[in-house]
DNA sequence: CTTGTAAGTAAGTTATCACTCACTTAACCT
DNA sequence: AGGTTAAGTGAGTGATAACTTACTTACAAG
């Protein structure tokens, strides 16, 4: 095919990454086939394969590219107002969904899931790693006075994970009807005012 | 084949959607099939279309018990205690949940969402009803003096049901290893902590 | 300019999906 | 007992999924 250009591996695979992410978004990602992959790549479907050697380690790809990506954003800044940092990371992770609205369809896909235990394990850590975050900024929200002091720091942060999750899911179910980094942080501030001493 | 019963069709449907429910908290929603469908019932694979005309039924079938089954509980009781009121029906609803562990894989299944669009705006209005449920217990609790006037008793119910819904997403995400009740009255005491006047 | 490498393709294969149809037989009602 | 109804079966269909193989050609290095 004359006038066709070719892209490295590198590219090509980063390339049919977002595009999986994305596609995973619209039709769901059990939907998702390497006919429709290669068509948004604009690419044959063989050469799917020339890349990855099963469909599987698309989603292993999908998975790790999602995992560095919410790993980015480092939890503490040793700042003096661990409250407000809650908040920061809150709108931040929002934000982020919004922008990748695929990622609560990925994150929590029954059948990839189902089918790579990995996948499954991955995300879990990953989602470990950030109340775990959220739960040392409570610690030190509580002890410079900011958070009452028989609030549980373990607790509030599996209620402010709880409280991005939930909200992200209502957001999917509502068709991303509203905004949601703004939502979430008027819900934030709900429970951080009930958080202060 | 001598030996075999045969069910009256309703008994048989109803069985068809109760498997279903099972097996696509097993394997993923878009994963189950007709033949798993029949082999799990004990029928053969066409038999499952004498019941129902398209497999899309099927899903609109437990779409529909899912709703009944999820209004059963009614909201508000006109109790003295509506915050005590809040915290059982939450602890009824993720009761509900852990019995059936299918319920947010089929109700957050981006694959099935975007099939059948009915379906999504049947769960949306199941859970938009409950969220305006949890509103007017909240308004209750702040006129009675349980919640805090400054409360808004929209906001109070917009964060519960998420504290509901990012739970239930964990509990999946990490196999249902924990008591979700119990998980979830921990938590909801946190919030509800900080509602108090 | 030549040449090796690898990105890409055309045309398959096999398996499995939802769904159909002609037929059988269990179960109920006189 | 006999006839009707409808639950269930056996053997298919066409479509489409993931994946393979043999071949082609863009492109960069010597």
């Amino acid at each position: 095919m004359p006038g066709k250009i070719r892209k490295s591996a590198e590219n090509r695979k980063a390339e049919i990454v977002k595009t999986a992410i994305r596609l995973a978004g619209e039709h769901g990602p059990d939907r998702v086939t390497t006919q429709m992959l290669a068509d948004a790549v604009g690419i044959t479907q063989p050469a799917i394969f020339r890349h990855f050697p099963a469909k599987s380690d698309i989603w292993a790809a999908v998975g790790t590219h999602i995992t560095r990506s919410l790993a980015a954003e480092g939890i503490d800044n040793g700042g003096p107002d661990p409250a407000g940092r809650i908040t920061a990371l809150v709108v931040g992770h929002l934000g982020h969904i919004a922008r990748t609205p695929a990622l609560p369809a990925i994150l929590f896909s029954r059948e990839l899931h189902a089918e790579n235990e990995l996948l499954r394990r991955c995300f879990e850590t990953v989602m470990t790693r950030r109340r775990k975050g959220f739960a040392t900024l409570a610690r030190r929200a509580v002890e410079c006075g900011q958070f009452r002091a028989d609030l549980d720091p373990d607790r509030a942060a599996g209620l402010i994970l709880a409280v991005i999750q939930g909200l992200a899911m209502r957001w999917s179910l509502e068709n991303r009807a509203f905004d949601l980094a703004a939502e979430g942080e008027r819900l934030l501030a709900c429970v951080i005012d009930g958080f202060r001493a």
